[in-house]
DNA sequence: TCGCAAATGTGACTTTAGTCATATTATATT
DNA sequence: AATATAATATGACTAAAGTCACATTTGCGA
């Protein structure tokens, strides 16, 4: 967990701290990136690092974190609903088609350091990988996706709606978590991660 | 992962270092635990070890999969099944009595280093916490709910048991993961973990 | 503005994880 | 049985993580 110690600090602090994680984590698989550079790259001691974070995977998710959000902060500002995003209109569109547009929107709104960070994360060992893409699935795609239930009309008004936006938000992660288990080709995780999002839905439409 | 060097093993050597690692993970919370330690203890070769294993998680993995088999084994010896277990009844008697029923059986067939050994894992790190749970579920508890959902009459016949099954086994671990986040109290947790199931059921139900 | 307490900063030090070159043992081939 | 080849074992070594006692700064009531 990242302390509020970090979240104290100033912006320029926080900064530096973030780009030297980021060009850590962009240039290293995970397992080969040491907290030692980045703290000596950012000038920071080693005492403070343990006041500001738990572990590597904090300083790991920092940097993922951003990422998300620049992609969030884009689709809104595109007035592009982020529910729409992914599986469903894999599904919808087909495999190919949703693939390509995906593609094609991530190339916009991402520089080639962050599918490099992204690639990296891909690879991370599977309980990093899940603890941050959990992480960032619920502290940044969840709360939007709960205000887009709110405002959807097809939505029962009984529901928790905090709770269900999370649930959905795992439509990646769930999907992938069984697909990298059983070995499946990537393809098949966006039927998986339909289904799933589908089940939590039958739950939630009138 | 656990890597098949280590399945191929005596079962002599195994056992060695499957005691040795839960005695370890018993008497000492997650971060306090040292592989060195479990090494020395079992007499096994700093080498050997990532041979066998990637990192502590694995070996955190096997002695909680252990306990989860055991639990499993019982409750099919006394031939109850397991989606009953946990959330659900819990729902169905009402939270006092359901958990009541949990702790007795648990009680039974548990022993106080088994409690040990869970009560570390519930305050290990989360995405330790996390991927071990996961791991549980995925190889243990999803094939058994697998052949039960398969034997059920009102289950319907056109659906991805193996994937509906993984799905059910995160009953848990979704609902515990999102209450950690929220810091709600344990009790909401197995109502959110019914909602859940609730929701994958509404999916598969005919 | 002084003095105190709480919060934050610091880096030498200890312990732990992880690597790798070499040794040993098992398996297959003729 | 002799030889080649692959699989496993080993532990000294390197690099990394994590700790802690002490220094410095900040906030705040008198």
């Amino acid at each position: 967990m990242i302390h509020s110690t970090f979240e104290r600090l100033s912006e320029e602090k926080k900064d530096r701290i973030l780009q030297a994680a980021r060009a850590e984590f962009i240039h290293n698989p995970y397992e080969k990136t040491s907290i030692n550079r980045i703290l000596t790259e950012a000038g920071i001691p080693k005492g403070s690092f343990y006041q500001y974070f738990d572990d590597k995977s904090d300083l790991f998710s920092l940097c993922i974190n951003a990422v998300y959000r620049k992609l969030i902060d884009e689709r809104k500002k595109n007035g592009e609903p982020l529910l729409e995003s992914g599986m469903l209109r894999m599904k919808r569109l087909g495999f190919e088609k949703g693939y390509q547009l995906f593609s094609k929107e991530l190339n916009e709104y991402l520089s080639e350091e962050d599918f490099a960070l992204f690639e990296n994360m891909l690879h991370a060992p599977h309980h990093i990988r899940t603890f941050v893409q959990m992480n960032a699935a619920s502290a940044l795609i969840a709360p939007v996706i709960s205000e887009e239930l709110k405002s959807d009309k097809s939505v029962r008004k009984d529901i928790d709606y905090d709770y269900y936006a999370y649930l959905l938000s795992l439509t990646e992660v769930i999907p992938v978590d069984y697909g990298t288990r059983k070995e499946l080709p990537m393809e098949e995780f966006y039927f998986l991660g339909y289904k799933y999002m589908r089940s939590i839905y039958d739950s939630i439409l009138r």
